[in-house]
DNA sequence: TATGAATGAGGTTTCATTCAT
DNA sequence: GATGAATGAAACCTCATTCAT
């Protein structure tokens, strides 16, 4: 009667078990028998649904990072907004990059933490936010006299680490961590005593 | 004329090499002869200096991670100074902690962005900076509205990526890091727009 | 209208499969499933025909066994005739090894050429025509010099190589092979230069 | 002392005993535990010498594939005598081919009886034959009315079937089996009772 | 001090084979 | 009669690690 053929389930089974085992493990330490033994089933079960240990990890790893950039992408796309939408637009962006994050703590822990290839998605974040704050910074609204650049992987940076200290273990959710990264990042980037630039001003004015 | 005997430089090569090795694949991907044909041995060489392949790694990564606690220890011992020290104090904390990354960076990879305990010395790094915040925020000197906790922590994962980004390839030095840290980090905290606490304010006329 | 219920198709169906499978992979490169998907089955489905894979081998394996050492049995009841039948009965007799061999090419292979036991089948089959030989050496018709077990051994390894190259690829029939292989073997055996036995020649006469 | 060292030597009993158990038990039943027990080493051992089981086995088949087609060619290179060297060269090159077959008649069960590719290399060996069978028709030496690649392949027959019963066992030397082998092969191919083609001669004597 | 040669131990993978439906 | 899903068993291979020199 269930939609799903029950190999069907099974392999989710083992794919969720393996992201446990992953995420408090690694990649090496944990053992095929012993994602096995949680699901309850023997070796050649596993082979049945994945051509090797190998694959599980990548299938949970791709399959965060495909998001990911698909969120990334999106984000690019939403890219020129007036005023108000620019920083609420960020502060939006960030949620969906923390609700993502939560949608799975244990693959998250695996594809954003302890991948490798983590690295390169992060330094894509980095790059989409980094245009961001250029643009803003052109406009005037924030402050020019800092490196778009050093900014934007100070932000990544920030959610990163609350990902893990608060996020994962359920200690905040993503809009309240949200809130929190702006509270820091926003005050920071405030165009605060210095006049606007004029010109900036002229611009936005058009 | 080397104080060293040969074998205490043979031993020090291995450890480099195998810095080397774990830094760039990883403990379970380095493998022994990996490291022995970097130096130029072979495998009962290696087993001459060291017990097993973990002591080598736990070598390294106990090194840094002695160094970074009595980094946060000699730090916690300096807290409470007059107002300039503070902030003063924590530019140059962060001067030595970046400094202290840079010093070897295979070791750092390794001991400060691969070993899973890296995340107990990133949670003392927390605390500290948590602690010296607080302090602040009870003489007024910064927000009270920003909880020193979340402070902390974004304020470890700006270094933390910094760290990843910049220092590490070498593209910054620790004092330009740590003023880009700041130069982020600083205003965000500062108690702008709010009417000073005028307690604080005549403590910092003094 | 068939005779044969479905179960007993598909038995057979199975044992083509596996004729073709064994005889172009052997029969461990030969998997299970090589067989069953050729047939449009699943694996089950042949443990309910077959007791195991091997099972089914040695019943292809077998039935070509049976088959020749019949045609041994029947050839060997049929020693012991007059001049013309003699070599008559050689040539009538090696047409039907081609026969036999040509009746199943896929099992011919398996069980003629791959199985470790067909070399006891070539045996009997030389000892056959050893007698043979001999018989017709002590009758005198052919020569003596040399030694009958040679010559069947030679006799046999003609036919082994012919059926590999001319009969199983389809390019030669058993009548035409059965010429080839006495164009050259009768000549050899014919009692040429020297002088005929006058016993023999007496025999040969009457 | 000895030339070659330890390792070198372990890597040939290896071989050695690899090639017995190939030789009876056929690739895919021989474990490579039944190999090491043999040698009286345990697995590892195996594969500092070779990567992996195959290659063992290829090692030996290849090894006299490669002296049987350097054979082969050095034949080729030496057709083209005069009369009596014809038939003595080609009983030399057979005894060749036999004391080849005979070297090392456990690697020769595997190379030239069991290996599937063993078929090409007889192949191989047929046009050879069969082109110098065609010199000698041609120059009216030998019978024109039988098909040379006939004869060639039942020349070919013969000597297989006689290394695998007379040679391997070493019931027989290879002198002794070449002479066997052209007992029966030449009278076959003698041009008996008809004229020499006048042609041919002219041609001879040119 | 360093090495050539060997090993113990254990993981991944691959089959043929079966159970319950 | 046939299947989806599972298993038992065993082979290959790869390590870190050690022995004897």
């Amino acid at each position: 009667m269930s939609k799903k053929g029950k190999g069907e389930r099974t392999r989710e089974r083992i794919l969720e078990a393996a992201a446990e085992e992953f995420a408090s493990r690694g990649f090496y330490e944990t053992k095929t028998i012993d994602i096995l033994s949680k699901v309850g089933l023997t070796q050649p079960a596993l082979y049945k649904h994945f051509p090797n240990k190998q694959s599980i990890y990548c299938e949970l790893v791709d399959g965060l990072h495909v998001k990911f950039r698909r969120l990334i992408e999106t984000a690019r796309l939403g890219i020129g907004l007036t005023d108000d939408d620019v920083s609420a637009g960020a502060k939006e962006a960030v949620i969906h990059v923390f609700n993502l994050l939560f949608e799975n703590p244990n693959v998250t822990r695996i594809a954003f933490f302890m991948d490798q290839n983590a690295e390169n998605l992060k330094l894509e974040l980095v790059k989409l936010i980094q245009k961001n704050i250029q643009s803003e910074q052109e406009m005037g609204y924030i402050r020019s006299d800092i490196s778009a650049e050093i900014a934007a992987v100070c932000l990544v940076g920030m959610i990163e680490r609350l990902t893990l200290e608060f996020l994962l273990p359920g200690k905040k959710s993503p809009e309240s961590l949200a809130d929190d990264v702006f509270g820091i990042f926003a005050p920071a980037m405030i165009n605060k005593g210095s006049e606007p630039n004029p010109i900036d001003i002229i611009k936005h004015l058009e």
